[in-house]
DNA sequence: ACAGGACTCACC
DNA sequence: GTGAGTCCTGTG
C-alpha cells in the first residue's frame, strides 16, 4: 500500500508536521508531489498538500486513514517548492502550510463552508426552520445564522432531524466560454442537410456553411455574423447533431489594452558592459548575484530586457520582480511590449480570478516571462534562467506578517537551485546589498551615467527655517512657489512630493490641547475630508468627526497637519490656473484609479501631480521638468535606523524623476533641517559618500549591515503581562546566546498600544551566532506550549525592515 | 443529577 | 485551528 504524507491546512505548532494517509488504489496511478487533496482529520475535511510518497509508515493502522479526494490531476507545487518551503519554515520561524500557501495564488485556498443537511420530511421540523429546506435538502450555515435561528437548529441536530456537513471548496474558479464545435464528418452535415425540409430555409443554409468549417471550434456570435443566422437557428442545428457545444478554458485579460511592439535600445558603453557579465554568469549556469548600481535613468530596465531577451533563447524562464507601487502598466508595458504574449504579471491590483489566470499561464508553461511584486518570486517555473529584483531596496520585498520571508532571500536561493544569475537592481542599494558587493559576495555592476547623456538635474536645497523668519508661513518656499509659476507659464509639468509618513493630519482641542486619539491603538486619528471621517490608519477604526471636544465640549478643534488634501488647497489657492491631479490612498483607492490618474498626466491633463510615496517611482514622463519635494524631514527623524537611508532614497528616486528627456530638470528640496547629511549627499546625488557616512553611523550603533538583527515582540491586553513575559523572553535568549549577541531590552514597542494590546520588543544583534535559530525554535515551543494559553502574542522577525 | 463552562488533547 | 472528552462548578 502506498502512503502519503501531507501537510494539513491548519496553521497551528502542534500539527506543523506531515500527517500519513493510505492512498486509495483509484488515486495510486495520479498521485504525485505537490497535489492538494482533501482528507479527513478529526472529524473534518480539511485540504492539504502531499509532500511525500511512500510504501510504508508507523502509523498504526486503526488511526491511519485514506485521502478523501485528490484535487489536482497536475500539481500545483513543484519539488523544488517543497524544499523552498521547508527551508523558509526554518528560516523565517513560521508554519510550513503558511509556507505553501504563500507560494500559490488565493485563488488555489480552501474554502469552508458548513451545510445544513435535511435529514427528515420538512414537516417534522419545527415551524421557523421549515422554509429553508422548501426547495433544498443542503442549505448553508451562514443562513441560520444570519436569521437568528441557531437554537431550533441547536435542536433539530440533538434530534438528528438535521445534521451539518463540512464541505470544502476552491476559492476561485476557471473561467470557461461556451464555443460551438461544428462536426467533423462531411457526411453526416450532408444528410443532415438533405433531411431537412424545404421550408427549413435557414438552416439550411446554416448547415450548407458548416459544410465548409468542418470541425472548427468557434464562438457563437461569430457564427451568427457570418452566416446572419438567429441563435435559435443554430440551436436547432445543434440539436441535429450538426454541431455540438463545448466549454473551453481562458484566461482573463487584466490589460486594458494591447501594446505596440518595441525593439531593442542601442546600449551604451556601461551597459554593454554590465549586460556582458551578466550574459557570462547565464551561459556558464553560475548562481551568482549581480548588484546592478545605476543612477536613476541610466537603463537599467533595457539591461534587464536584453538579458532576458538572451534567457528566452536559451529556452529558459525569467522572474522580474518590482515594488508593488512602481508596478504601474508603464512598467509592465515595457516587458510586453518587447516580449508581447510571452508575459504574465502579477500584482495585488488584480482580481483573484485575474491572478489565478495568470498563475495558471506560468503553471501550464505558457509564458516565458513574470513581472509581478513580491510573491511572483514564487513563480512556478521549473526552468528558471534569470531573475531580477528591481529597486531592491525597497521594504515591500519583506512580507510584513508570517511567512516574514524577504523576496531577495528566496530569489538568491532559487537562483541556487536553478544555477542562474540573480541580479539586484538600483540607484540607491540598500547598505546590506552594497556592502556585500564591496566585499565580493555580489559582482558589482556599475552604470554612472544616463542612457540618453542627459545631465542630473540640479538639485536645490531651500532652508525652511529661513523662509519662517522672512515671515513665509505657508508650505511652498518662495523658491519653490517662483519656479512653479515659471513652468505653468512654460506649460512644462510639475511633481510635488509630500513626504507623508508622520505627516498625517491629525485632529486637536485647541482649549484644552486633546489630540483626537483611537480608542484601541495609541496612535492619533487621521482626518479624512472626503467621507469628513477621522480614521486610525493600523486597525481601521472610524468615527465621524466631532464637532465638539470629547474631553472638554469646547467647540474649537481644529485640524492640523498638512495631509495632501491640505496641501492641494492651498496649491489651488495660489496658483487658482493651475490643475492639480492628487494622488494618494484617498484617490487611488478604487481599481485602476492609479493607472488613470498616470494616464491623465502623461496625456498632460493636468500641470502638476501631487502625491506621496507612490509618486516617487517609475514615473517616466518627459515635460517633468521641476520636482519639488515639500518637506525632506518627516521621514529623517522616525525612530528607526534605517530613517536616514529612507529619506536618501527617497529624496534620490524623487528627483530622478525630473529631466528624463531633452529638457533639463529641476529639483527642489524643502527642509528644516538641510545640513543633515542625507540631505545633503541626496543633492549631490552620490551614492558612495553617503554610503561611506552611513556605514560609519551604523558602525558606531552597532546596526547592519555590521550586525544582524532579531526582533522578538510580545503583547497581551494587560500592561504587566506583556512586560513580564518580554521579561522572561530576554532572560531565556540571554541565557542561551553567546556573549557576542546582544539584547536590548525589553522595551516599549513604538506604538506602545495596538488593537487593544500592550505591546514590548526585545531587539538582538548579532554577528555569528550558530544556535540562534535553535534557540528562536525552542523559544517559540515553550510560547506555543505555554505562554499562548496565557493570551501571549509573541512574533519573531529576523532582519525586521522596520523597528 | 445534570447542564454549562473551562481546560486539555489529539488530529495520521 | 477545532471538536471531543474531561473535570468541575453551580443549580435545582
Amino acid at each position: 500500500m502506498k502512503i502519503a504524507e501531507v501537510i494539513v491546512d491548519v496553521s497551528a505548532y502542534p500539527v506543523d508536521r506531515p500527517f500519513d494517509y493510505s492512498i486509495p488504489e483509484t488515486m495510486e496511478e495520479l498521485i504525485e508531489c505537490g497535489c492538494r487533496v482533501k482528507v479527513p482529520f478529526g472529524n473534518r475535511d480539511i485540504l492539504g498538500f502531499v509532500v511525500a510518497i511512500k510504501n510504508e509508515t508507523e502509523v498504526p493502522p486503526d488511526k491511519l486513514k485514506p485521502i478523501s479526494v485528490l484535487l489536482d490531476i497536475e500539481p500545483v507545487l513543484t519539488g523544488e517548492m517543497l524544499e523552498l518551503a521547508k527551508w523558509m519554515k526554518r528560516e523565517t520561524i513560521s508554519y510550513e502550510i503558511d509556507c505553501l500557501q504563500a507560494m500559490l495564488p488565493s485563488a488555489l485556498r480552501a474554502k469552508y463552508e458548513k451545510m445544513v443537511i435535511l435529514e427528515t420530511d420538512v414537516k417534522n421540523l419545527e415551524e421557523p426552520l421549515q422554509p429553508f429546506f422548501q426547495h433544498a435538502t443542503k442549505v448553508d450555515y451562514k443562513e441560520f445564522e444570519k436569521d437568528g435561528l441557531l437554537i431550533p437548529l441547536k435542536k433539530a441536530l440533538k434530534m438528528h432531524l438535521l445534521s451539518i456537513e463540512n464541505v470544502v471548496k476552491q476559492k476561485g474558479k476557471i473561467k470557461e466560454v461556451r464555443k460551438v464545435k461544428i462536426a467533423a464528418d462531411q457526411n453526416l452535415l450532408q444528410m443532415i442537410y438533405e433531411g431537412l425540409s424545404n421550408r427549413a430555409k435557414k438552416q439550411k443554409q446554416l448547415v450548407l456553411w458548416m459544410q465548409k468549417h468542418v470541425g472548427e471550434i468557434m464562438e457563437p456570435e461569430v457564427i451568427h455574423e457570418e452566416t446572419t443566422c438567429s441563435p435559435q437557428v443554430l440551436q436547432a442545428v445543434i440539436e441535429l447533431g450538426a454541431a455540438e457545444y463545448i466549454f473551453e478554458e481562458v484566461y482573463r485579460n487584466p490589460f486594458k489594452k494591447d501594446v505596440e511592439k518595441t525593439d531593442f535600445l542601442t546600449l551604451t558603453a556601461e551597459q554593454e558592459t554590465a549586460l556582458k557579465d551578466i550574459l557570462d554568469a547565464m551561459d556558464k549556469g553560475s548562481p551568482e548575484t549581480f548588484l546592478l548600481h545605476g543612477v536613476t535613468g541610466s537603463g537599467k530596465t533595457e539591461v534587464y530586457l536584453q538579458a532576458i531577451q538572451h534567457c528566452i533563447q536559451q529556452g529558459k524562464e525569467a522572474i522580474v520582480l518590482v515594488p508593488e507601487i512602481s508596478l504601474t502598466p508603464q512598467i509592465t508595458n515595457r516587458f510586453r511590449s518587447r516580449f508581447g504574449e510571452q508575459v504574465a504579471v502579477m500584482h495585488s491590483g488584480l482580481s483573484v480570478g485575474e491572478k489565478y489566470d495568470e498563475w495558471r499561464k506560468v503553471h501550464q508553461q505558457k509564458v516565458k516571462v513574470v513581472v509581478g511584486a513580491r510573491s511572483a518570486v514564487f513563480a512556478p517555473f521549473e526552468n528558471v534562467g534569470l531573475i531580477i529584483l528591481d529597486e531592491e531596496h525597497e521594504s515591500s520585498y519583506k512580507q510584513e506578517d508570517s511567512p516574514r520571508y524577504h523576496a531577495r532571500d528566496v530569489a538568491i536561493w532559487r537562483g541556487k537551485f536553478h544555477q542562474c544569475p540573480v541580479i539586484l537592481g538600483s540607484a540607491t542599494p540598500s547598505l546590506e546589498s552594497y556592502a556585500r558587493a564591496r566585499k565580493n559576495v555580489y559582482k558589482l555592476l556599475t552604470l554612472k551615467e544616463r542612457a540618453l547623456k542627459q545631465p542630473l538635474p540640479s538639485v536645490e536645497i531651500v532652508d525652511m527655517r529661513e523662509e519662517l523668519k522672512k515671515g513665509n508661513r505657508s508650505m511652498f518656499s518662495e523658491k519653490l512657489a517662483d519656479s512653479i509659476r515659471d513652468r505653468l507659464k512654460k506649460k512644462e509639468q510639475i511633481v510635488l512630493f509630500l513626504n507623508r509618513r508622520g505627516y498625517s493630519s491629525f485632529v486637536l482641542c485647541r482649549d484644552c490641547g486633546t489630540v483626537m486619539q483611537c480608542e484601541n491603538c495609541d496612535i492619533s486619528l487621521t482626518y479624512h475630508r472626503y467621507n469628513e471621517k477621522l480614521k486610525c490608519h493600523y486597525c481601521g477604526y472610524e468615527q465621524p468627526v466631532p464637532t465638539n471636544c470629547p474631553e472638554c465640549g469646547s467647540e474649537h478643534i481644529r485640524y492640523f497637519g498638512t495631509g495632501t488634501q491640505k496641501v492641494e488647497e492651498e496649491l489651488t489657492k495660489l496658483f487658482p490656473e493651475a490643475r492639480v491631479l492628487r494622488m494618494d490612498v484617498d484617490t487611488t483607492k478604487r481599481k485602476g484609479a492609479h493607472e488613470a490618474i498616470l494616464e491623465d498626466f502623461g496625456a498632460e491633463k493636468a500641470d502638476i501631480l501631487l502625491g506621496t510615496q507612490m509618486i516617487a517611482k517609475g514615473l517616466d514622463f518627459p515635460n517633468i521638468t521641476l520636482v519639488g519635494v515639500l518637506s525632506a524631514d518627516t521621514s529623517l527623524h522616525l525612530p528607526d535606523f534605517r530613517a536616514a537611508e529612507r529619506t536618501f532614497q527617497l529624496l534620490t528616486q524623487v528627483s530622478g524623476r525630473a529631466g528624463r528627456a531633452e529638457k533639463p530638470g529641476e529639483v527642489i528640496i524643502q527642509s528644516y533641517t538641510p545640513e543633515h547629511y542625507a540631505i545633503q549627499f541626496a543633492k549631490e546625488q552620490q551614492y558612495e559618500p553617503f554610503y561611506k557616512k552611513e556605514m560609519m553611523m551604523r558602525h558606531e550603533a552597532a546596526y547592519p549591515p555590521y550586525y544582524y538583527i532579531a526582533l522578538i515582540q510580545v503583547s497581551h491586553e494587560d500592561v504587566m503581562m506583556s512586560a513580564e513575559y518580554a521579561k522572561r523572553c530576554a532572560d531565556y535568549l540571554r541565557s542561551s546566546l553567546s556573549f557576542d549577541a546582544s539584547i536590548i531590552g525589553p522595551t516599549t514597542a513604538g506604538i506602545v498600544r495596538l488593537q487593544n494590546r500592550y505591546r514590548y520588543q526585545c531587539l538582538i544583534k548579532y554577528k555569528i551566532e550558530p544556535n540562534l535559530i535553535p534557540t528562536f525554535l525552542q523559544l517559540m515551543k515553550i510560547y506555543r506550549t505555554e505562554w499562548i494559553k496565557k493570551g501571549i502574542v509573541l512574533t519573531i522577525d529576523l532582519n525586521p525592515t522596520m523597528i
